[in-house]
DNA sequence: TCTGGGGTCCTAGGACCC
DNA sequence: TCTGGGGTCCTAGGACCC
């Protein structure tokens, strides 16, 4: 296998440089209260994400700080997606600003993987004015090791062979899926290395991090990752969140927070053509402590009307909870997606109904009633604009 | 280090079915 | 009346990732 890692770096503070030379060479923050990315200036200097704006001020005084611009990042991530594309069709994205890409079969097309990842970086930074770091190594796992070691703006190739030499001096919070707490669980045994993890045996391992776990890091630390790179992946939830801040809030605010939620995410399952059977509520309160609460519908939908009424029930069944607790944040998820969006609403579904007549009318009058018929049962677009419709 | 917003996967108990 | 093994789905929580 050849597998390379794409990640490009401090993604969004390396746009906002690209669009603003003013601020290249400058230590970037980006984020409003907290910092969701900083450029390698201000790393340097210790910031890291997600810090509080104002800590990270104190630490890199010379910053510029600017409020994120969501689309452009979206477009740039668009723009680098497709160079990957053109590098090979067995993309597959993790995240807005990351990517796996196998190599495997290229040899002779295109030359060796890193051959491959060089042009990769060059053909990113012409077209797309972004630094990437590019890792190359035989398993998923280890090429995305590799481009982290690798980072910024680098290329870093684990020879065939070299695997476990590589792997295995490198602390274990390297290993995907070792976060604070079974850092600490690994650590509080004098366990600091890839290397003792893989020397310590699996049914330690289980007993000390459990089944899933345990096996998991053991595979890892051997670099044993069978996994393929997957193209064509559908997520499995689409959710959104909304903080709250610590001071308390009427519950009548909450609930006009949730109802936020469940428009911004039921167009977003209808622009996806996604429905989904299962709504989940998420709270977070002020001791950080957290709840979930779901229910699973017995059809999935993506109307706007449907999932609101099953938040909100959840939300009612909460409420003593929140009370007592305090709530600093809400959130909202509908998973259980189906594989595709059979189910489409009523492009009136989203209307409240002083709005409705409004928008009827005026599709009535413009396109006429079987318009109007097939808008109410269909969802399809209607023609050119009708500004009043939703999304 | 006092924490944003978007996700994934795993575990575990209980209900229910055969 | 008491009992098995195997399976799926639902719900809740926890850890982790970028």
């Amino acid at each position: 296998m050849a597998i390379l890692h794409a990640d490009l770096d401090a993604f969004y503070a390396s746009v906002e440089q690209r669009d603003d030379p003013a601020l290249r060479g400058r230590p970037v923050l980006v984020g409003m209260g907290v910092v969701l990315a900083a450029s390698y200036e201000a790393k340097a200097r210790g910031v890291r994400t997600p810090m509080g704006v104002s800590q990270a001020r104190a630490l890199c005084p010379g910053a510029v700080v600017v409020p994120p611009r969501m689309s452009a990042y979206t477009a740039a991530s668009k723009a680098v997606f497709e160079i990957f594309r053109d590098t090979t069709p067995i993309v597959e994205g993790i995240s807005i600003d990351e990517a796996f890409l196998d190599v495997t079969g290229l040899h002779k097309i295109r030359g060796t993987p890193r051959v491959i990842a060089t042009k990769l970086r060059a053909d990113v930074r012409e077209r797309a004015g972004l630094p990437i770091t590019v890792g190359i190594a035989d398993t998923k796992f280890l090429a995305k090791v590799a481009s982290a070691v690798g980072k910024p703006d680098g290329l870093l190739e684990v020879p065939a062979g070299e695997e476990i030499r590589f792997l295995h001096p490198l602390p274990v919070e390297r290993l995907w899926g070792v976060g604070p707490v079974t850092s600490a669980k690994l650590r509080e045994r004098q366990i600091n290395t890839v290397g003792h993890v893989a020397r310590i045996g699996e049914a330690a391992l289980v007993t000390m991090l459990g089944a899933g776990a345990g096996r998991h890091l053991h595979a890892l630390a051997h670099n044993r990752d069978p996994r393929r790179v997957r193209v064509g992946h559908r997520r499995g939830s689409i959710g959104s969140q909304c903080a709250l801040g610590r001071r308390p809030r009427p519950f009548h605010e909450i609930d006009a927070t949730l109802a936020a939620l469940a428009d911004r995410v039921t167009r977003r399952m209808r622009r996806a053509h996604r429905a989904g059977r299962t709504v989940t509520l998420r709270l977070r309160f002020d001791d950080f402590g957290r709840a979930t609460r779901s229910r699973s519908l017995l059809k999935a939908t993506m109307q706007t009307r449907t999932v609101l009424d099953t938040a909100r029930a959840l939300l009612t069944e909460a409420r003593p909870m929140i009370e007592e607790r305090g709530l600093t944040l809400v959130g909202l998820a509908v998973s259980n997606l189906d594989s595709d969006g059979v189910v489409q609403p009523s492009l009136f579904d989203d209307l409240a109904d002083d709005r409705l007549d409004v928008a009827m009318d005026a599709v009535r009058d413009r396109f006429g009633s079987t318009a109007l018929t097939r808008a109410a049962t269909l969802g399809r677009p209607l023609g050119p604009s009708v500004p009043i419709l939703p999304d």
